[in-house]
DNA sequence: GACGCGTGGAT
DNA sequence: TATCCAAGCGT
């Protein structure tokens, strides 16, 4: 039943029912983040540069960006992508019109860059369905078709969605980030579910058990706490104290306005929570990589399958060294197996050690001279000849951009031997 | 439900 | 330096 929490959830200091306790807790945390809230951010406020008003609409299109770029992504790592993306693309239309290409460059360095192509479709999607209702439909009747007589706002409102199961029908959308951009832009009652959210809740329940394993609770929970009057400003005011103050090794319960209400800190020892599972070993693997040149001065570049491991993006090809292999060997195999061609395996160029979420990789990087073969995708979608200054054209993931650079060190210094 | 998926900031 | 972890989602 909605509106009761679980008995085992009530911590020392929550003793009756959360029904009871939470109006305090959301004047509580609307007043300390009118004093301590992070307000300047660029997207939740008008054009004018004021705060909305409770009920006020913002343009969901730079809320739509900024919330899938925050995915697993801090908000000062995210600022600058957004400005540079809201610059090149500064409306949905654009976007959608934009090529993917130039989608991953704007992406480029943000990392999990699924995220990237989904919004990108996601927007051809909103498109879409805009088109879509806009054609003359005699079979229509004027009734099914709302919203051509609403006043027009600062957007365009035939061509958003007001309702969560829309939003979160988009890819790359789920449960929070669609929850995020509704109650950012149209300030509606919907609980959000983020890496700072569960670590206060996890606190203020003293949660003996993961996030993790007790998703459904955590989510009711952010639903029972939320102020249905201005949810806007109480999601961001949770994430703003688990981002400032709610923080994950020494969180600073002397000026947390819940310090009176969470089990966390009455138990004494409020960094414990939330509660982790034993964390993965990762594995370790050495790529083998080849710069390959041929005898114009182009090197050798292929865009990888958009499945899996940095899709989308461009590298230097190469692939994992096997047991007993020398790297000059597993240089010339995953080429011959991977692009059909046989190279000569020259000087080492740089050696990068990268780590991932889910493992670290250690790229041993050699110059190579192409020798024979027309380069051929057969592990890659397409694969190029390019001019070392071209590499900027394209989006690269971070340990690629590393190995760009030793090799343009390595071009200006031959070339001014 | 578990796992794959990037990168950089903070400590 | 090593580790944790971030405005999560898709499969």
């Amino acid at each position: 039943m909605p509106g009761r929490v679980d008995p085992r959830w009530t911590g020392a200091t929550i003793r009756e029912s959360f029904d009871e306790v939470t109006p305090e807790l959301r004047q509580q945390l609307l007043a300390w983040w009118e004093l301590h809230g992070r307000h300047g951010i660029p997207w939740k406020l008008l054009p004018d540069g004021r705060r909305p008003e409770p009920g006020e609409v913002l343009d969901p299109y730079p809320v739509l960006v900024a919330e899938v770029m925050l995915q697993q992504t801090q908000l000062q790592v995210v600022l600058p992508y957004w400005q540079r993306w809201m610059a090149a693309l500064p409306s949905l239309e654009a976007l959608a019109a934009a090529a993917e290409h130039d989608v991953l460059m704007l992406w480029q360095g943000l990392g999990y860059y699924s995220r990237a192509r989904r919004l990108h479709q996601a927007a051809g999607q909103l498109l879409a369905v805009h088109t879509e209702s806009r054609k003359p439909n005699p079979n229509r009747r004027l009734s099914q078709n709302p919203g051509l007589s609403e006043a027009p706002g600062p957007y365009d409102p035939e061509l958003w969605p007001r309702s969560l199961e829309a939003w979160q029908a988009l890819p790359g959308l789920g449960r929070s980030t669609a929850a995020s951009i509704v109650s950012s832009a149209f300030d509606q009652p919907e609980a959000i579910l983020d890496g700072n959210v569960k670590r206060v809740l996890a606190r203020l329940i003293a949660s003996p058990r993961p996030p993790a394993r007790q998703l459904a609770r955590f989510w009711q929970l952010s639903e029972l706490v939320l102020d249905p009057r201005r949810p806007r400003a109480f999601n961001q005011a949770l994430m703003d104290l688990g981002a400032s103050v709610c923080t994950p090794r020494s969180p600073s319960c002397g000026t947390c306005p819940w310090q009176g209400h969470c089990a966390a800190y009455a138990a004494g020892d409020p960094a414990r929570f939330p509660v982790k599972d034993a964390p993965r070993t990762v594995p370790y693997q050495v790529i083998g990589v080849g710069v390959v040149l041929d005898g114009a001065g182009r090197v050798l570049i292929d865009q990888r399958l958009n499945e899996g491991l940095l899709g989308g993006l461009w590298e230097f090809p190469g692939g994992k060294q096997e047991e007993g292999e020398a790297i000059a060997a597993t240089i010339r195999r995953e080429l011959d197996e991977e692009l059909a061609i046989a190279v000569a395996v020259g000087e080492e160029l740089v050696v990068i050690e990268h780590a991932y979420s889910h493992k670290r990789l250690r790229f041993v990087v050699h110059l190579c001279t192409w020798l024979s073969g027309e380069p051929q995708p057969l592990a890659s979608q397409q694969v190029r000849w390019v001019l070392p200054v071209e590499l900027a054209d394209y989006p690269f993931p971070a340990a690629n951009a590393r190995i760009i650079a030793a090799l343009l060190e390595h071009l200006a210094a031959a070339g001014a031997a």
